[in-house]
DNA sequence: AAAACCATGTAATTGGTTACATGATTGG
DNA sequence: CCAATCATGTAACCAATTACATGGTTTT
């Protein structure tokens, strides 16, 4: 069963939600480790229905085309918290940037820290963003009982990207040191 | 253009090589940062061939079916350099381990800690395979002029292992902590 | 004699993304 | 009144994996 289909149960264990919202939730809160997009979202919900694991209900809204408010079932949780226990499969690696870098040979040292460069700055925005999320958290979120998991992925977050931009720093400066082909 | 075909182009700048030669490569030299199955390597050497960016040559073995060596032509070097100029795509976030985490609210944290240990020890056995390989590069290439290259990209496994090995380690002190449920 | 390695390939499937399409509501 | 947001969905496409299939060579 798809990883898509376990995310969107886990996200419904937050209560009750309409596919759209589901989608929110992820660009909100989980986007620097999960992304979905519509065109999986909407039909694994089908079939996470018919499947019994989630229940949709028609909310009429005032004029408005009805929206599905799904809900996470008994055995949808069930089936989540078994997912939960099973070991987590690393994705196969697919690095293009490393893989650039590899083969920096090729070209001028300039074009492999023209790349590096770019991948500091994600980083460092990255790192940015992590500031204000861990600032809300601290400041609005402080006694909810899930703020330690919210934490421990947020933290992840910051040790790779600061692992990443120390990186992008030690070959950059290891690039300027070359000599120029 | 697939992202595999330029992996092929660029590992043909290392000399001509086999297909399988070429997966030998792969799992020998870049696995920690990239993959490729025969399913799909097959495929694309041929493609690259029929768009004329490689040129096959029927090797005849002894007694054994032939094996046909690929080597890259000029038009195949030249797409392969305007690829490493341009910006590196990076993949959508998918990690299995941090959905889990994000949402071990619904687990005894004993699950949620088993997760990060099976986590914490496959990045000891990477950095443990680092430490070789960088013991290895050091030993016998050091005066092979794509050594910086390879060291960069090791040295980013080493960094992202070890801010991950820390993240384990935090997490599992966090969650040992906790009352349990 | 068996196991591991060399070498190539196909078919089916997976697990998504992207682009397109629609249409109402709300806020500026 | 226009843009943004809410809300749902389909069709075409993509890039790749997995499983299957074959058969010779070298090493133990």
């Amino acid at each position: 069963m798809s990883r898509t289909r376990y995310a969107l149960l886990g996200i419904l264990t937050y209560g009750p939600m309409t596919g759209y919202d589901m989608k929110q939730f992820i660009d909100g809160s989980i986007a620097h480790f999960w992304s979905e997009s519509y065109g999986n979202l909407y039909p694994k919900l089908r079939e996470l229905e018919a499947d019994g694991l989630i229940a949709g209900r028609d909310e009429s809204r005032q004029n408005a085309p009805v929206a599905v408010v799904y809900s996470l079932t008994e055995k949808g949780r069930s089936a989540f918290r078994d997912w939960l226990a099973q070991p987590s499969r690393e994705a196969r690696p697919r690095d293009e940037l490393l893989l650039r870098t590899f083969f920096g040979h090729e070209v001028p040292p300039a074009h492999t820290a023209a790349q590096i460069e770019r991948y500091r700055n994600q980083q460092h925005a990255a790192l940015a963003t992590f500031g204000g999320i861990r600032a809300e958290l601290e400041r609005s979120h402080a006694e909810h009982p899930h703020q330690p998991y919210w934490l421990m992925t947020l933290r992840r977050g910051e040790l790779v990207a600061e692992a990443r931009l120390r990186w992008a720093e030690e070959c950059l400066a290891l690039l300027r040191a070359t000599t120029p082909a």
